[in-house]
RNA sequence: GGAGACCUGGCCGAGUGGUCGAAGGCACUCCCCUGCUAAGGGAGCAUGCGGUCAAAAACUGCAUCGAGGGUUCGAAUCCCUCGGUCUCCGCCA
């Protein structure tokens, strides 16, 4: 959400920022929102400032023995105004609400300008893609070959975007999430959670627009209850109404966890393999950060989740996502993109954003700072990476000519040893 | 699933219709006093949304005692609904 303050005063500032990622900020009904309130709140608080003093006076009178005909007879109307008044005032309130937490973040300076995804920077490429002497499976038909992605019966209990993964294959998985979480906690200092894979419409609304994404979600039917899309819903509202103390900033937590998308609108997009699936598992990790240290805590951020690619030595490149690929509730986005040979192209691994304050507004997160003011805490996070699309990766970048896959070094330790993935074994 | 108890400020805890945003204590901040890792005295110390204002400070209005409704001139206090916590029973991994 926007900083109603913000719009109040620097209105053409907000409306220019949000033209860059293709946004119009809808002036006419803002302001005459905005009027309308404050009319109404005026009013409204008047008649309350009214019938409170009317009230404490009556209190005074009878505990002295008094009559008070007098002063009741002056309120007799009050309450049926106040009343009209009240209701009217929420549904503006609520009105203007729902305009503001539909409106999505100001991209910061540096994002650089453009329409779509084709307008994204690459900021850097880290390492080469490998030239094969045969032509590269994709991991569907490694994975298969291997006994260890089972999509037919994956269909049969779920239907369609969904994975059974089996034997050694399964096993990649649990080791490639393990490997992610010990480098997190281990070496970038991030304190690991377990966490709800339910969560409220109010925790679902904190991290990015309910109304908006509600179609992304699964939702549980006749409950408020929402599968998590990723760990950043429930572990970003850890802050949710409270202030932090000063001291304890920043705060960093890293959170293993299945996502559940609707991904509705996907239709026919990706419906081959393991790419974009209604569920999978991804190693999260976010920072809760003072407003100065956000820009930076963005790079290291970034930066931790790149070391997992480069500890599995895949070849990726980082990019800066421009206004108009950024998403709702980002000021700036990085994409990490891993290089799949059987598709010769770079795929979204990981995505690293800061979300300065726009999240903390939503959900009410704060701390103190020097002064003794509170003042909203700056939010991020980062893949660390989708799990899913790791295996994805590991599988058609390792592979040999025979079909079989070697283990990446740094994963042998989480594989028991095992150096290589062979059919039947 | 059944029965009961309960939900007040960072924490503990008073308060069952009227000068209550809320006693007291703890914690915290500042000041004073004190020659010793302590004690004492004083002051301050919730959040949100408005207004005065360029802004800050300050002042001020309104709201908030789990949430939402209701009764009333007036609700932390009474009634209803929902949520949560605890205890006992049942069931279960």
């Amino acid at each position: 959400m926007l900083d109603i303050q913000q719009l109040r005063k620097e209105l053409p500032a907000v409306v220019a920022g949000l033209a860059r990622r293709g946004v119009t900020f809808d002036e006419q009904t803002f302001r005459g929102l905005e009027d309308h309130r404050k009319q109404l709140q005026t009013k409204t608080e008047e008649l309350q400032a009214k019938r409170n003093a009317a009230s404490k006076q009556i209190g005074i009178l009878k505990s002295r023995g008094e009559d008070t005909a007098g002063v009741m007879a002056e309120v007799v109307g009050v309450g049926d105004e106040l009343k009209a008044n009240e209701v009217a005032l929420a549904e503006v309130q609520a009105k203007l609400s729902g305009f503001l937490r539909t409106i999505p973040n100001i991209p910061r300076s540096e994002v650089p300008q453009g329409k779509s995804e084709l307008e994204n920077v690459e900021v850097r490429r880290i390492g080469t893609p490998r030239v094969f002497d045969f032509t590269p499976k994709d991991h569907v038909d490694l994975g298969e070959a291997l006994g260890g992605i089972d999509f037919e019966t994956a269909t049969k209990l779920s239907g369609s975007r969904f994975t059974v993964l089996k034997g050694a294959v399964a096993r990649m998985q649990r080791a490639l999430a393990q490997m992610m979480l010990d480098t997190h906690t281990a070496e970038h200092g991030y304190t690991e959670v377990y966490v709800p894979y339910l969560v409220s419409g109010e925790t679902a609304d904190g991290v990015s627009s309910l109304a908006k994404f509600k179609d992304d979600l699964f939702k549980i039917e006749g409950r408020d209850l929402y599968l998590i899309p990723t760990a950043e819903y429930p572990v970003t509202n850890f802050v949710r109404d409270t202030i932090v103390d000063l001291k304890q900033l920043p705060l960093k937590f890293v959170c293993h966890s299945p996502c559940f998308r609707s991904e509705a609108g996907s239709y026919g997009k990706d419906t081959r393999g393991m790419i974009r699936q209604h569920q999978f598992d991804k190693v999260e990790v976010l920072q809760v950060v003072h407003p100065d240290k956000s820009a930076e805590a963005h790079e290291e951020l970034t930066a931790h989740a790149e070391r997992i690619l480069q500890k599995l030595e895949l070849p990726y490149r980082t990019m800066l996502l421009c206004t108009g690929d950024i998403g709702f509730a980002s000021a700036k986005t990085y994409d990490l993109e891993v290089w799949l040979p059987a598709q010769s192209t770079y795929r979204e691994i990981s995505s690293c954003s800061n979300y300065e304050a726009f999240q903390a507004r939503r959900m009410m997160a704060r701390f103190k700072d020097e002064k003794g003011r509170t003042q909203n805490v700056h939010t991020l996070n980062g893949s660390g990476l989708a799990v899913g699309r790791t295996l994805v990766a590991v599988l058609e970048n390792y592979q040999n000519a025979d079909g079989s896959v070697t283990v990446p070094e740094t994963l042998v330790p989480y594989m028991g040893g095992m150096t290589k993935l062979e059919a039947g074994k």
